[in-house]
DNA sequence: TCTGGGGTCCTAGGACCC
DNA sequence: TCTGGGGTCCTAGGACCC
């Protein structure tokens, strides 16, 4: 049996945490560069805001209905995703952490009445974070999540769904015909899995609700779509394919990759930013102690802009792996030499790091160059993770970024940004009586 | 003026091996 | 006239997730 905890409107609701005054009204958090939308309360949803909306096309709101549109404040999202995650591994043995707002527990060996509990850890979620969530449970993880969506679902839209089953549903606990009534009343799309293209395509073929779904022949799923639509629906059907991932394995790739402020057409700041975004990735490899063989940096012009296309990429061997950031940017950059031709708007650009190895699997051999790896580079690297961690990212960093950070041609909108309340003690707010 | 970022898994096809 | 069988590894592309 699992659990599915996820935050309600996760990042609106951390922002809301702050500033009451956003409680009831309409809110959303803009994408880096204040793009486009990617959380909405449920009043901005109301208005008809679409997830990924541009902003340019809804900004008419803010006038027209009070729409307050914020900057994405990536630190604040993640601590207060560190203290929900620690109250919700209260409601079972197990966890796995499976996004920034959502994660399974493993219910096995629970005892007592599970929806007293779930909804006992949702008030303490509550009062003591102020992150209002919905919890599913179910007999698989597919399931768990149908019945999260369900719970929100049905506080958020009262008469979509039996009223006890807001905030808190366990559908393994529904007598059978009524079970079938909620997923004969909820849209194929909706499950774990099934996304735009095989949601349309199930449509076509007659498959329109869950209820269809499960009473559908998993060997005939499987010849048309494959083995992972298959495994949706004998998860539907109740049989576990799908484990709970308590210890995630190492990234397999690293990236980081970013749509600029303004579009570039010179090679100086291209390599400015393809030097930040190496220096960064090469952060999170050390973070998992590992090591990339290759360098992968890519860049391109908008697809939604006229004007020449161009889009390529480069990928750059390592003659050793290394989590050495110098190392790194060199090999960016001397991709982004490769790459680059003059003429064309480049909006966006990004390094992936690839080939990954654990840093403790070394290939020895005899060193004859000066590049040979050093322990003390190794030190040095931590040193910088550690000042950075302390002070504040791009207190050190390499100095092909660019030293005149405030000018960066290539720099990210951000005009709506929150204070750092919770990680930054200069921005904590400070409670008057 | 103007549309995010970071991942995973599966499959098909080609190269290559014995 | 006409050319096996079985397997691995790699890559690109597509679909999905939040």
């Amino acid at each position: 049996m699992y659990a599915l905890i996820d935050g309600n409107n996760f990042y609106v609701s951390c922002e809301r945490v702050f500033r009451p005054s956003l409680q009831g009204r309409p809110v959303i958090v803009l994408s880096n560069n204040d793009g486009c939308a990617i959380a909405r309360s449920n009043e901005a949803k109301a208005l008809g805001i679409k997830m990924g909306s541009p902003w340019f096309q809804i900004r008419h709101l803010e006038e027209e209905a009070g729409l307050v549109a914020l900057s994405a404040n990536f630190c604040l999202y993640g601590d207060m995703s560190d203290r929900m995650m620690g109250l919700a591994a209260g409601l079972g043995p197990t966890q796995e952490i499976y996004s920034i707002d959502e994660s399974f527990v493993g219910l096995d060996g629970v005892r007592g009445n599970l929806v007293e509990r779930a909804h006992r850890i949702r008030a303490r979620i509550l009062v003591w974070t102020g992150i209002p969530c919905g919890i599913g449970i179910g007999s698989t993880k597919t399931l768990a999540k149908l019945a999260n969506h369900i719970a929100k679902t049905a506080e958020r839209k009262p008469g979509s769904y039996p009223s006890e089953l807001a905030q808190v549903c366990d559908l393994s606990a529904l007598p059978p015909e009524e079970l079938d009534a909620v997923l004969a009343a909820t849209e194929v799309g909706e499950v774990w899995g099934v996304g735009r293209k095989i949601g349309a395509q199930l449509n076509d073929a007659g498959v329109r609700t869950v209820l269809d779904l499960v009473r559908s022949d998993p060997a005939t799923i499987r010849r048309r779509w494959g083995v992972v639509l298959e495994r949706t629906v004998r998860e539907l059907q109740g049989l576990p394919c799908i484990g709970l991932d308590d210890a995630p394995a190492p990234k397999k790739e690293i990236a980081c990759t970013r749509s600029f402020g303004r579009p570039l057409t010179d090679l100086v700041p291209l390599i400015e930013a393809v030097s930040e975004f190496a220096g960064r990735a090469a952060e999170k490899l050390r973070k998992q102690d590992g090591q990339a063989g290759q360098v992968l940096v890519f860049a391109h012009t908008s697809p939604h802009r006229p004007g020449p296309r161009f889009h390529r990429s480069v990928i750059v061997p390592l003659r050793r792996p290394s989590a050495d950031t110098p190392a790194l940017v060199r090999a960016a950059v001397a991709g982004v030499h490769q790459l680059f031709q003059p003429g064309y708007a480049l909006i966006k650009a990004g390094v992936i790091l690839l080939d990954l190895t654990p840093a403790s699997r070394v290939q020895h051999e005899l060193s004859l160059e000066d590049d040979a790896p050093d322990h003390g580079r190794a030190r040095l690297m931590r040193a910088m993770d550690t000042l950075n961690g302390r002070y504040g990212r791009g207190t050190v960093h390499s100095a092909s970024t660019g030293l005149d950070d405030a000018n960066r041609a290539w720099g990210m909108r951000q005009e709506r940004r929150t204070p750092n309340y919770t990680t930054r003690w200069a921005e904590v707010p400070v409670a008057r009586a």
